[in-house]
RNA sequence: GCCGGGGUGGGGUAGCCUGGUAAAUCCUGCGGGGCUGUGGACCCCGCGACCCGGGUUCGAAUCCCGGCUCCGGCCCCA
């Protein structure tokens, strides 16, 4: 293990400097205030689960993509690869007494073990929430006004698409093609791959697939009349969100996670991005048969902060980060530096950002340093000063300096920051 | 798992094709000084790097092989 090893990142991870953290946590604070002002409440899970509750849903094989170890007594763990499952093991284990609906929302990591590329990483985070009981239609709505409030609040709601679709309405289309569960074909869907759907098809089934795929809703009506009603709800629901102002698209070809959608789900892209564009996903799923519970309604979405954040640098649409007003203390002497330990506690406690020289940094030096980093004041704390039982205070927006009496600084600097 | 392009001080780079003078360019950063206590300037000094391991060669940052890793594209995506 050389130093080069030590200072190395395991893969697919990032260190965040302090610039990227304070426009990753405005940006969460937006999201947490919208989730909230939607009557949301944060809810937090471990890191780590047993495995078992992300294998019982598709199998052992999942394990491939995942963080998996056993700790010292044996137990097979993952990272979490994701956040409904562990939510919703905490809801039945619990939170199942809370009253209904249970609108839960988190900000956390989660891991996957993939290879890294563009907006793909092995640690990164979601944002998202959980909706637990309540009528279905109107959960879609709440979901969907949500997801349009922060697309919103970030300014790209325009910009985005979100497509709705219904994996409910494709597999029921696909039974009646008399095609089972044929992942292929459900893959194939998902990425408008029509020549391997024309391979594994027969000519109607294709041409049905097709008009599936171009969510051509009149067509289908008129080939599969036993959707028809189905098919009228999904076209009703689409316009009543349009006229919500929900900029929806109908797209039956979102499938997602096959696995535990059920209904209606639904993708929100920001098309700038290229090939990972994909900034939030989610719909209804059904997860009873995983915590053998009865079948209750249940939706959620989480957006990814990670591509999001590069989604609104992309378009130069970061939130701003507010800027607070700051002091800065150099002491020219041992004696100053004892005086300016007292005096910048006393303006800490006002809440306002305050730092001292701890360098020994000559005036020059400190000076620079002060203007550099955007402090609005500087206190010196000088024994020339001090002989006068004063502080000067310098102004570094004006370019005013003044001595001011030991007891009258914390007041007179307030009164500088206020304008 | 596959394909392509990279890895040179803390950050950004030149050098690589066409190996060679004492092992490296420029910008920036950082520290100090000029200026013994006051404006981001300027000047000076200092700090600091060829991803790792093998090979070819008298000689490798440079060429070859392998690994790691970063960027991008596939595959996959609970």
């Amino acid at each position: 293990m050389t130093k080069k090893d030590i200072l190395s990142r395991p893969r697919g991870t990032r260190d965040f400097d302090p610039k990227e953290m304070a426009i990753r946590r405005a940006v969460e604070g937006i999201f947490r205030e919208v989730f909230e002002t939607y009557g949301f409440q944060e809810i937090m899970t471990p890191t780590f689960e047993r495995a078992e509750l992300f294998i019982e849903k598709s199998g052992e094989q999942v394990l491939e993509e995942m963080y998996f170890f056993e700790d010292k007594s044996g137990r097979k763990l993952v990272l979490r690869p994701e956040l409904t499952l562990p939510t919703m093991r905490f809801y039945f284990s619990e939170l199942r007494a809370l009253q209904k609906p249970l609108k839960l929302y988190y900000v956390s990591n989660v891991f996957r073990y993939e290879e890294p590329q563009k907006g793909r990483y092995r640690e990164f985070w979601q944002i998202g929430c959980e909706i637990i009981e309540g009528d279905p239609k109107r959960t879609l709505i709440e979901g969907l006004d949500i997801v349009r409030e922060i697309l919103s609040r970030f300014k790209i709601l325009e910009m985005c698409e979100i497509k709705l679709g219904n994996v409910s309405i494709v597999r029921k289309i696909l039974k009646l093609l008399g095609i089972q569960d044929d992942r292929r074909i459900i893959r194939a869907i998902d990425k408008d791959d029509i020549d391997t759907i024309k391979s594994l098809t027969t000519e109607r089934q294709f041409k049905i697939i097709e008009m599936l795929i171009k969510t051509d809703i009149e067509g289908l009506k008129h080939e599969l009349p036993e959707l028809s009603n189905e098919l009228k709800e999904y076209e009703r629901l689409i316009s009543e969100l349009q006229n919500l102002d929900i900029p929806v698209k109908g797209d039956l070809g979102i499938t997602r996670g096959w696995d535990y959608y059920e209904g209606y789900v639904f993708e929100v892209y920001a098309p700038w991005l290229g090939a990972e564009k994909q900034i939030c996903g989610g719909g209804f799923y059904d997860l009873s048969d995983v915590f053998e519970e009865e079948k209750i309604t249940t939706f959620g979405f989480a957006f990814g902060l990670d591509r999001l954040i590069d989604a609104l640098k992309d378009a130069n649409k970061l939130p701003e980060v507010p800027r607070r007003k700051s002091v800065y203390v150099v002491s020219l002497s041992d004696r100053g530096f004892s005086i300016a330990v007292k005096i910048i506690r006393k303006i800490r406690k006002k809440g306002i950002i305050c730092n001292l020289d701890t360098r020994k940094r000559n005036m020059r030096r400190a000076l620079e340093y002060a203007l550099e980093n955007d402090y609005d004041v500087m206190l010196i704390v000088g024994d020339r000063e001090l002989d006068k039982g004063v502080i000067s205070i310098k102004d570094l927006r004006k370019n005013v300096q003044e001595e001011v009496p030991l007891k009258g600084v914390v007041e007179y600097v307030i009164n500088i920051l206020r304008r």
